[in-house]
DNA sequence: GTTTGATTTTCGAACGATCGTTCGAACCCT
DNA sequence: AGGGTTCGAACGATCGTTCGAAAATCAAAC
């Protein structure tokens, strides 16, 4: 059966990428056979549905993002490296998935029923991750602020896909930092640590 | 010809209501109609297309946020108060209109032609008054990170319409004070003012 | 190595539904 | 009477999806 998951993977990665660029709901069923080489029929049998197809890209992107960060925060105890690590993994992965994280965040209220809960419990699980390293790295701060500043920074990171050009001056790597620095700087050190170290 | 600006009015804070509520390919003219009392046609009085009502609203929306920062930055002089200014109008602004607001960050990349050409031409009025208060605040970083800085920034303060509860435990103001808090502690005082002031 | 038959995979053609938009007649107000 | 305003009805286009048949693939039998 492999065949077959080379050509879903490759059909996925591919509308992941028409999906990016034009919007989903802008992208007919055509357009995505026009595309891939299938025929329109012909994908139906990949794919439930068009729907089916987002969902498929988001869990497995979304999926991939949590287990990354976890792999990433291994090896790291102090409550701020670990949350340095998070952010830096987070726009690394983001920079080398562009389409699919771009699909991910931009449309992520299309989903509908099970679909739509399955995706969303993925996400939950990713924000509560986030959130129990803010609460050891800034553990001073009211819970009300750090949910907040947990949006903040995600939206630092997912606006990403509206300017980001990979060929550009500023690689992953650097923007990560400077990511890093801002919300690190912003909402952490400048409670916990007045005098430096 | 007062009748007809309050009807225009009216329909256009209801189309970004719904567009916000459901987006705006997934809302139909007919969609429109019967949340506004209207008939299909008859708002075809009042409006070129739809891609013309999507227009309107960013227009008029974008306009008014570029209106209120100048209007916001009048009476400070001080480079990080300014961007401070910045920021506090751009989030409380964008609370109190926040389906406008979705639907300009959301719905960015749908027009096309002239009307996308004349959003775009207010959008970079608006980036370039915020990089001019940065390179005033932040002259010694990299015009790259400056630019990376802004574009963060955005993503934080528009990122809102993703998760803000304008009913829920944090206020505008107090959400605006943390989000120029992070910026600026992270990105601005953590260089220029090493030992406070 | 060829034939056979079952299974997997592809696709042309069409379905019903819904979309944005238009048109001409009706309506309302002065 | 006459211009500003409304709307029922319909247009052509495009949408997601389905269906049954053709094509390709593969394993076993000869």
């Amino acid at each position: 059966m492999r065949p077959y998951d080379e050509r879903l993977e490759h059909l996925l990665a591919l509308a992941a990428k028409v999906f990016a660029e034009a919007g989903y709901h802008s992208t007919s069923m055509r357009d995505l056979a026009a595309a891939s080489g299938m025929s329109l029929a012909g994908m139906y049998y990949y794919v439930r549905s068009k729907e089916d197809l987002l969902a498929l890209i988001q869990e497995r992107c979304f999926t991939g993002v949590v287990d990354g960060a976890r792999k990433a925060l291994d090896g790291h105890s102090d409550p701020q490296d670990r949350l340095e690590a998070f952010i830096r993994h987070h726009v690394t992965f983001f920079t080398a998935h562009m389409s699919e994280m771009k699909v991910l965040s931009h449309e992520s209220s299309v989903l509908s029923g099970d679909l739509r809960r399955k995706v969303n419990h993925i996400k939950r699980r990713y924000v509560d991750l986030l959130e129990g390293l803010l609460k050891d790295a800034a553990p001073d701060e009211r819970p009300v602020d750090r949910s907040a500043a947990a949006y903040a920074l995600f939206g630092m990171m997912n606006w990403i896909y509206n300017w980001y050009d990979p060929a550009g001056e500023i690689d992953p790597e650097r923007l990560a930092g400077l990511i890093a620095r801002i919300f690190l700087g912003g909402f952490v050190e400048a409670r916990s640590t007045v005098h430096g170290g």
